[in-house]
RNA sequence: GGGGGUGUAGCCCAACUGGCAGAGGCGCGCCGCUUAAAACGGCGUCCAGCGUGGGUUCGACUCCCACCGCCCCCA
């Protein structure tokens, strides 16, 4: 160590990070600094990032990103932890298949290329990883402990296949989960999705729906409300009753269900899906079938979007049945309409076309009655002529039995005597649906399973992990609408587990959310080949104390990390619920009001700042952009002046060098400001404002340099000063930091000083000027001593001559004394 | 349509539980240093500006209501 610093400290003065930033990157690596350690004193901090997927380069995205989470562990190590800071790449996906597909690579040596790209970036930019922790979610090591782990699901029941029209990417050409489909679009490609019935796997995180929910009051105050919000909402839990209808000429039964069951009375007809698997019998009983046929065609052939769509045609058919409402024996005409979707609720609903829009719109549509069962208060609804439903809250009318209750009241008594009579019950509803985890794709874990004729659906046995991919060049990645894995020659054959006979390997592999939903437990022992994680090392590190990612993970990755977390605890494997104690979310970095894209033009290249401004600039550049939740527009930046400012700081480090360390000048500003900034820098970097904090240590500087240079303050206060300041700074920008505390005359890292404190005494001022008011307009500035009582203050006040012009004639009716801030006096003629 | 966020100087952004609207940076201007420019150092930054309109208060960027603009989520 005394070498490597010693050589640092002959560099040159000023300030050159192409010179300072790759030397002490390779003392750090030398001395590898940033290793957490399993059997430290300290006590553990676990910091996390999401651990980026590994396409092309890092951008600038990232840049931001990993800023943060380096300043967050950088800071806690400085605080005294001993801190986990792991990286790893989340590198199965589609992009290496893609690549694979459209350039002929090899998705393997394209991902692990990338890999090291991204490596060799971040190590430029100084990031403090444990590289020792390194892991990539695509080696055997790793997914052997992803199959594993989806096995102790199925084993519990919670990963089942089943039929299900699921959402199909024709250009990925594979399915995608609910969570995948953005307004009706690939959220890879942007295709249109549509349709297919397949078979596949799901796991059941449905089961979890009230936990997932209720377990968020405890992450209510360190997590970001938005964030908590967007997974309420879309786990969409909601309070109805489930009602069953039956048909009369069939005598089938139906379940509906309704979040308002005070709107029975109401109902005037009844829908369901097209593919409700009854729809086609009863068209038939009809003598509809031929007509059935045709509309069904027809309404497969749009997307769940167009069919939901508030404007969409209310395309319907009737298919020639009646439902008997259960609380009046009303037969209601069933149709099959599009815009009741299958894979929601139970594919069939009761309609209510005065009190729900998408009902009212669809029975104007086929000329059907409409009824007003709820009276909102003071509003004229007229049942025939009414195209707004009236979809709130009310008294109820048109309802025997039940008239003049609140709507809320009749809900409850509706139900209840619906339970009574068993036709109904009180139910809870989840928008929430099971996740579908298989992918018709090469690049991901296979789904560690053994179809065989015998014994059906056989959990490949652990000494048998992992079911490992083929080597890339043995598999035709054409887009077939199957597995590639199917078209393998070999691949696929295997013997079944348990009774020996001939079997086929499941050829789908699992979606690259199951491989990130667990990788936080295999970074605590990430190198153990017998378990996925060792149990004392999970104890130690996890829950994660402080995780940060991007804001658009906010539902899935989120979601399904929280579920695995809970599965996990519930097999007994885990003895916390919830695996991210806080999350701070950064903002996009976009540039010139858009997202960056090659087609734009407007795409900033890590490496190109990197070179012209070094890696602190970059890295300071974008925590002092704004608030870290917030975007930041390349276009609004400016890492020259980020660079100057570091210049500036290297020049006043190296000026107080020279000037020598005898004490001169009047130092006690100077003091009281380190003071109040080491105060102020602290609270902000509790709070996640790096923004505010640069700008506080910008000021220090400021105050530094103007007691150096104009007042001639030599000495002890300067170095107290310029320490504090590097050492606050070095999470920021930990290379000149680094630089200029060997040059302040030290021998260790500043990376591993402690995180200063400051003294209250030197805080306190003796005396303050404090705005005089008259009736809340400022007439005077007043000199007072600090903790100066208020009538001695008024005393004063009122002899200033300003003030006193302004109280002439008039009534001070009342004196409001802030103490040690503000004085008011409030006056009447 | 429902829910959430946001709006402060030419620009990006600060302002503790309501207490003199301005911390920091960018840009710009002037001065110094320079043969000159850049870099550097110093000083300054107008039109007195909190999206609009109300309300509460001695006092509102801050709290409440309505409206407008932009962003996000759900439908």
């Amino acid at each position: 160590m005394s070498e490597d610093t010693t050589t640092a400290v002959q560099a040159d003065r000023g300030y050159d990070p192409a010179q300072i930033e790759p030397r002490w990157q390779a003392v750090w690596e030398r001395q590898g600094a940033y290793v957490a350690r399993d059997d430290s004193d300290k006590p553990p901090f676990y910091a996390l990032h999401m651990y980026p997927y590994p396409s092309g380069d890092i951008h600038m995205g990232h840049v931001e990103a990993f800023s943060l989470a380096d300043a967050v562990a950088r800071y806690a190590r400085l605080r005294g932890y001993e801190v986990m800071n792991p990286i790893g790449w989340d590198s199965f996906g589609l992009p290496a298949e893609n690549a694979a597909i459209q350039r002929g690579a090899d998705p393997k040596a394209w991902t692990y290329a990338n890999i090291e790209t991204h490596a060799a970036t971040m190590c430029r930019m100084g990031f403090s990883w444990d590289w020792s922790r390194r892991l990539h979610t695509s080696d055997p090591e790793y997914y052997k402990w992803t199959q594993w782990l989806f096995l102790q699901l199925f084993n519990a029941g919670w990963a089942y296949r089943k039929d299900a029209a699921v959402n199909w990417c024709p250009t990925d050409q594979t399915v995608l989960a609910n969570e995948q489909v953005i307004d009706g679009r690939c959220e890879r490609c942007d295709t249109e999705v549509t349709k297919r019935a397949l078979t596949q796997w799901f796991l059941a995180i449905t089961a979890f729906a009230e936990r997932l929910l209720d377990d968020m009051a405890q992450l209510e105050a360190t997590w970001p409300e938005r964030v908590l919000t967007l997974q309420r909402n879309w786990i969409g839990r909601s309070e109805g009753a489930e009602v069953t209808f039956r048909i009369d000429q069939t005598g089938d039964e139906v379940t509906v269900y309704t979040t308002r069951p005070d709107t029975l009375f109401g109902a005037t007809f009844f829908v369901v899906a097209p593919e409700h698997l009854k729809a086609r019998s009863w068209a038939e009983t009809a003598g509809n079938g031929d007509a059935f046929d045709a509309f069904l065609s027809r309404v497969q052939r749009k997307t769940d979007l167009e069919r939901q769509a508030a404007d969409d045609d209310k395309e319907g058919l009737f298919l020639g049945v009646h439902a008997v409402n259960p609380v009046n024996g009303e037969l209601l005409p069933v149709y099959a309409a599009d815009y009741v979707l299958m894979g929601y609720g139970t594919g069939a609903i009761m309609c209510v076309p005065g009190h729900d829009q998408r009902d009212l719109d669809f029975a104007r549509a086929h000329d059907l009655p409409v009824r007003i069962v709820v009276q909102p208060e003071g509003a004229a609804l007229d049942a025939g002529s009414m195209t707004d439903a009236a979809a709130g809250e009310g008294v109820m009318v048109n309802s025997p039995g039940y008239d003049d209750l609140p709507w809320q009241e009749a809900k409850r008594r509706i139900t209840a005597d619906l339970e009574a009579k068993d036709l109904g019950k009180a139910a809870v509803n989840y928008r929430l649906r099971d996740w579908l985890v298989s992918r018709q794709r090469f690049w991901g874990a296979p789904i560690p399973i053994v179809h065989c004729e015998a014994c059906g659906e056989v959990a490949v046995p652990d000494d048998l992990l992992p079911v490992e991919l083929p080597d890339p060049s043995e598999v035709d990645f054409t887009p077939g609408g199957g597995s590639p894995l199917a078209r393998h020659p070999s691949w696929s054959k295997t013997q079944c587990p348990d009774c020996r006979g001939p079997a086929t390997r499941d050829t789908d592999t699992l979606d690259t959310f199951v491989d990130s939903s667990w990788y936080f437990l295999r970074y605590c022992s990430p190198r153990r080949d017998d378990v996925a994680f060792d149990a004392e090392a999970v104890r130690r590190w996890m829950p994660v104390d402080q995780y940060t990612g991007g804001v658009e993970h906010a539902i899935l990755h989120l979601l399904y990390a929280r579920f695995f977390t809970k599965a996990l605890h519930d097999l007994g494997m885990l003895d916390f619920t919830e695996p991210f104690m806080r999350l701070k979310s950064q903002g996009p970095v976009i540039h010139n009001g858009r997202r960056m894209s090659k087609s734009r033009g407007n795409v900033v290249e890590p490496q190109d700042v990197i070179a012209r401004f070094g890696a602190d600039t970059v890295r300071a550049t974008m925590l002092f952009a704004g608030p870290i939740e917030d975007e930041i527009d390349w276009a609004d930046v400016s890492t020259a002046g980020m660079h100057r400012w570091l210049s500036r700081l290297a020049r006043l480090v190296d000026e107080h060098a020279a000037a020598g360390g005898a004490p001169a000048g009047d130092a006690s500003a100077l003091r009281r400001v380190t003071q109040a900034t080491i105060a102020d820098v602290t609270s902000d970097y509790d709070a996640y404002k790096y923004n505010t904090a640069i700008a506080k240590l910008m000021a220090l500087a400021n105050q530094t340099s103007s007691a150096l240079r104009q007042h001639g303050v030599r000495g002890a206060a300067v170095t107290e000063a310029l320490q504090a300041l590097l050492v606050m700074l070095s999470p920021i920008a930990p290379f000149v930091t680094e630089e200029l505390w060997h040059r302040l005359g030290s021998t260790e890292s500043v990376h591993a000083q402690t995180w200063p404190t400051f003294d209250p005494a030197l805080l306190v001022e003796e005396s303050k000027q404090v705005p005089v008011q008259v009736d809340g307009k400022v007439r005077a500035t007043l000199g007072i001593a600090v903790g100066a009582a208020e009538a001695e203050v008024t005393a004063a006040a009122r002899a200033l001559g300003n003030v006193r012009r302004h109280l002439d004639g008039r009534h001070v009716v009342k004196v409001v004394w802030v103490p040690d801030r503000l004085l008011n006096f409030v006056t009447r003629d």
